[in-house]
RNA sequence: GGGCGGUUAGCUCAGUUGGUUAGAGCAUAUGCUUUACACGCAUAGGGCCACAGGUUCGAGUCCUGUACCGCCCA
């Protein structure tokens, strides 16, 4: 046999690549049953994200358990899509092409995208916009299915889909209707989270608190009718027009006696009532607060517990509104007063509002009580924007949720997450929720929702007469298509309709991926036969999104739970165990790492890391991974090479009678189990650890050694004849062992020997996983410390070996051995291999008590 | 403030249901060109298992508390 003189991992990796392509050797088989059939739900990634090592983590790790699955017989289902509609996306593509979208303006069918375009972002037409998403998100796709296919991630690419594609909008909006004929979704018009930048409503996933610098504001509020004042402490003076209300703690005695009576905001002279609610912390400030439409979600509760009047300041933009004081609402008791101060704040933005206005309380005699006192306090932020958000009250879509925790949470416990802990998070964000699901988003790139409204005479819109598509429409843009029995000519016309103008969230449409992937209401029997889904494969840090909106969609639509188990991924840290991110800059590039070391080696690195841990950067491991590759390569080659002169039909079980291969084979056996084992659990880290060590350690260090000498036999003795089937057994088996983790070189070294087997597949990829009952017909050794013992006495003359600074393949004159009773009888059966291997010239085993250990070796080098 | 996880060799990490003298790889040192591999082989040094109590014949492992790190939530 012609063997390659050394692994060129990129060539390699490139034949079998286009192979396993042209093989299909993971296509999904829709002809098997349920029950023979192993479905994954894989999280697509976000295309437009910040691609690095963590990506190539995570992913590899479900393709550890999927190749297990697939050699222990299993019809793998693995699709794997993209989520390319959202926020990131557009951001992208505004930064990419230095664009915006500007949703009033008309389609330019001439117009030519330039990246990198400088200055003011050039306004440009939704179905413009949408075209450059489109374009841009086809880019990356083709970027990340390079990416994943080099890495040799066993997609069944047959079943890719994009979350933006027609297949996936016509589901979303089948999802949105059935709930909203099912009661779980509503609209309303209320107060909502809202970024200023992105202009759009946001949902309680996606929030992030950051502790940020801020101030007390100490000002002066006199109390109507009185020569009385109260002292309030705020930390947002720039709303102190929108006041509607102030408020104490009720058995606050400093206040008790002005509760009832009006306080009059300084500056602007508004009359606004003194309360008393529970809520209000005496300990915090000065135990008086006031109540602003809106400065945060308490202010929402009490403005509606109250009844209170809405005075909105704060427009969509961010910017403060143009406001009339002395107006219906805007009563003041000296409107000319006010409108001269709100004049210099009006249009300007929420931070420059509200240093103006302290510069404007500085200078106004009485307004402020004390000097500022900083402080540091969480704000909220939108967990992609970069200014806090604001309440504005605004029409948008809800999914109900508040009345389902008790439901989620036993979902959540019907599903098994590994590691187990990892349910607690999940159950502690249930418990936390606090707002319904926002799923509409005024925004350009995503599903849309499907809904039209009726106008009225007069052109305005109908909310409560809403138009919804007939099933078979799907998917639908309500900005392009007309309601059936309307025509486009009655768009925005009184008496007409007019089309919902937001899209979905994009959690509503990637919580969907299980029904996307069996295609749920399109193929209702392909959905029966994969859902629900056998393991959901994710990082941890996106259970309280993914995870539990994915549960909860399954639970709305089919009262099912979407999978029965959950695997957890961690992180990968910076090597100061700081999380990677683009604005840290400790973010590492995938495509380089593939380049240096090989997919195998980069899998590898992956396959190291236990369950839902978190683990530190460490490019080390790549190379080891490397010399992993290497050492299966020559180890291969030669053992291969040993047996390959020998008729592999002669090689047989039977074949199989000397001691020391009998004794390995027992050592493989427990490998066989454990490993196993470990792959049922997820725990592909143990898997490798274990087959590891043995390939290392067993059969190269010390098996490989060991029979050597007997495969150099001249004739086809029977000892040469039970090495080469030894040989050959042991290393198919642990081979097919190290495949999930290094799919190409294994494959390789199959294609050398193996792939002919009648009992095996071409591919080792669908060959059988090793099984006890493939070694059944080798009997055990004589003892079972065969093995323990042999390498006892190895040990010890390597040992001396090393001592004497001599080589391995020195000659020793005299080897003395003493071991008790069942231990030297089990030396006994490997005398001559142990002989031949370390030259040994005289040895002498007898029977003794060793000081330690199994064995006592005294070793003479020379004579 | 609450919840979860972590703290083991210089570094990155294993450590099964409590059980001999706590392991691996990398790094370090010494030696070895051995009819697969120097990306190798052999040998060696290196640990108060964060800290303090407790349970037990026996604790890295179980319990309580403390400190520090990380994540999530308020």
């Amino acid at each position: 046999m012609d063997l390659p003189k050394k692994y060129e991992a990129h060539q390699t990796e490139e034949h079998w690549l286009r192979f396993w392509e042209t093989q299909k050797t993971y296509a999904y088989d829709p002809t098997r049953g349920r029950d023979e059939t192993f479905v994954v739900d894989t999280p697509p990634p976000t295309v437009s994200g910040s691609l690095h090592v963590g990506h190539l983590f995570s992913y590899s790790h479900q393709d550890f358990i999927v190749r297990f699955q697939r050699m222990s017989g299993k019809n793998i289902f693995f699709p794997i899509g993209w989520d390319d509609n959202g926020l990131p996306t557009e951001r992208r593509v505004q930064n990419l092409y230095g664009v915006k979208c500007e949703a009033h303006l008309h389609y330019d069918p001439d117009f030519k995208p330039e990246r990198g375009r400088k200055g003011d972002p050039m306004p440009l037409s939704r179905k413009n916009f949408v075209e450059l998403c489109d374009q841009v998100t086809a880019e990356d796709e083709a970027a990340f299915r390079r990416l994943w296919t080099r890495l040799g991630l066993s997609y069944d690419w047959d079943e890719e889909y994009a979350t933006i594609n027609t297949h996936c909008r016509k589901l979303s909006q089948y999802s949105f209707l059935d709930l909203l004929e099912k009661g779980e979704i509503f609209q309303e018009d209320r107060p909502v989270l809202w970024d200023v930048d992105f202009q759009t409503a946001v949902a309680q996933a996606e929030l992030v608190d950051k502790e940020v610098p801020g101030a007390y504001n100490h000002l002066r509020f006199d109390v109507e009718d009185s020569d009385e004042s109260l002292v309030i402490a705020t930390t947002r003076p720039e709303l102190l027009a929108a006041c509607v209300a102030v408020l104490v703690h009720p058995e606050d005695e400093r206040y008790a006696k002005y509760v009832g009576k009006n306080a009059v905001t300084p500056l602007f002279r508004v009359p606004v009532p003194i309360m008393t609610d529970p809520k209000a912390d005496p300990t915090k400030g000065t135990g008086v607060v006031m109540v602003c439409t809106f400065g945060d979600q308490t202010d929402v509760e009490w403005w509606r517990s109250f009844g209170l009047p809405l005075r909105q300041v704060v427009g969509r933009n961010g910017c403060l509104l143009p406001i009339t004081f002395g107006t219906p609402g805007w009563e003041s008791k000296d409107p000319e007063a006010a409108n001269a101060v709100y004049a210099q704040l009006s249009g300007r933005y929420v931070k420059q509002a509200q240093r103006l206005i302290i510069e404007i309380a500085q200078n106004t005699e009485g307004v402020i009580v004390r000097p500022q006192e900083p402080i540091t306090h969480p704000v909220r932020f939108f967990e992609k924007g970069d200014r806090p958000l604001e309440i504005i009250p605004t029409r948008q879509w809800y999914t109900r949720l508040m009345d389902k925790k008790g439901a989620l949470l036993e979902q959540g416990r019907k599903i098994k997450w590994h590691p187990d802990y990892m349910l607690k998070r999940y159950e502690h964000w249930v418990d936390g929720l606090n707002q319904e699901w926002c799923l509409s988003r005024q925004r350009y790139f995503g599903v849309p929702i499907p809904v039209w409204y009726r106008l009225d005479a007069n052109g305005q819109v109908l909310y409560d007469q809403r138009i919804v598509p007939p099933l078979e429409d799907l998917p639908i843009d309500p900005l392009s298509d007309a309601p059936v029995g309307f025509s486009e000519d009655q768009r925005d016309q009184p008496n007409g309709f007019t089309g919902d103008p937001d899209v979905l969230d994009t959690w509503a449409t990637s919580s969907l991926t299980p029904q996307i992937a069996s295609k749920w209401f399109t193929d209702p029997d392909r959905h029966q036969r994969l859902f629900p889904m056998d393991i959901r494969p994710q990082a941890h840090d996106i259970i309280r999104t993914w995870a539990f909106y994915t549960i909860v969609k399954a639970y709305l639509h089919e009262k099912e739970i979407p999978w029965k188990n959950v695997v957890l991924s961690g992180w990968i840290l910076d090597p100061d165990r700081k999380k990677m991110s683009k604005s840290q800059g400790n973010v590492i590039t995938p495509e380089p790492l593939v380049d240096q070391y090989g997919a195998d080696s980069v899998r590898y690195w992956a396959a190291r890391a236990r369950l839902g841990v978190d683990t530190a950067y460490d490019e080390q491991v790549f190379s080891v991974g490397k010399k992993l590759c290497t050492k299966l390569f020559n180890a291969s080659k030669f053992a291969i090479g040993r047996f390959s002169g020998v008729d592999a039909a002669l090689l047989t079980p039977d074949k199989i009678t000397c001691e020391s291969d009998r004794a390995v084979i027992a050592e493989l056996r427990p490998l066989v189990e454990r490993a196993t084992q470990a792959f049922h659990d997820f725990d592909y880290a143990q898997a490798l650890s274990l087959t590891e060590e043995f390939f290392w350690s067993t059969f190269c260090d010390n098996y490989l050694e060991l029979a050597k000498p007997r495969t150099y036999d001249e004739e086809l003795t029977e000892g040469r004849l039970s090495a080469c089937a030894a040989l050959r057994l042991i290393h198919r088996a642990i081979l097919r062992m190290l495949a999930p983790f290094i799919p190409y070189i294994t494959e390789e070294v199959w294609h050398w020997a193996y792939a002919g087997d009648a009992d095996m597949h071409e591919s080792i990829h669908r060959s059988p996983w090793p099984s006890l009952d493939e070694l059944a017909a080798i009997p055990a050794p004589k003892s079972e410390l065969t093995y323990k013992a042999t390498v006892a006495v190895l040990d010890a003359v390597r040992k001396a070996k090393a001592e004497a600074n001599a080589s391995m393949a020195a000659p020793v004159a005299h080897v003395r051995i003493a071991a008790a009773p069942e231990n030297k009888a089990a030396i006994e059966a490997t005398l001559d291999d142990i002989t031949r291997m370390l030259r040994i010239e005289s040895i002498e085993l007898l029977e003794g008590k060793p000081a330690e250990g199994l064995v006592d070796v005294e070793t003479r080098i020379t004579a």
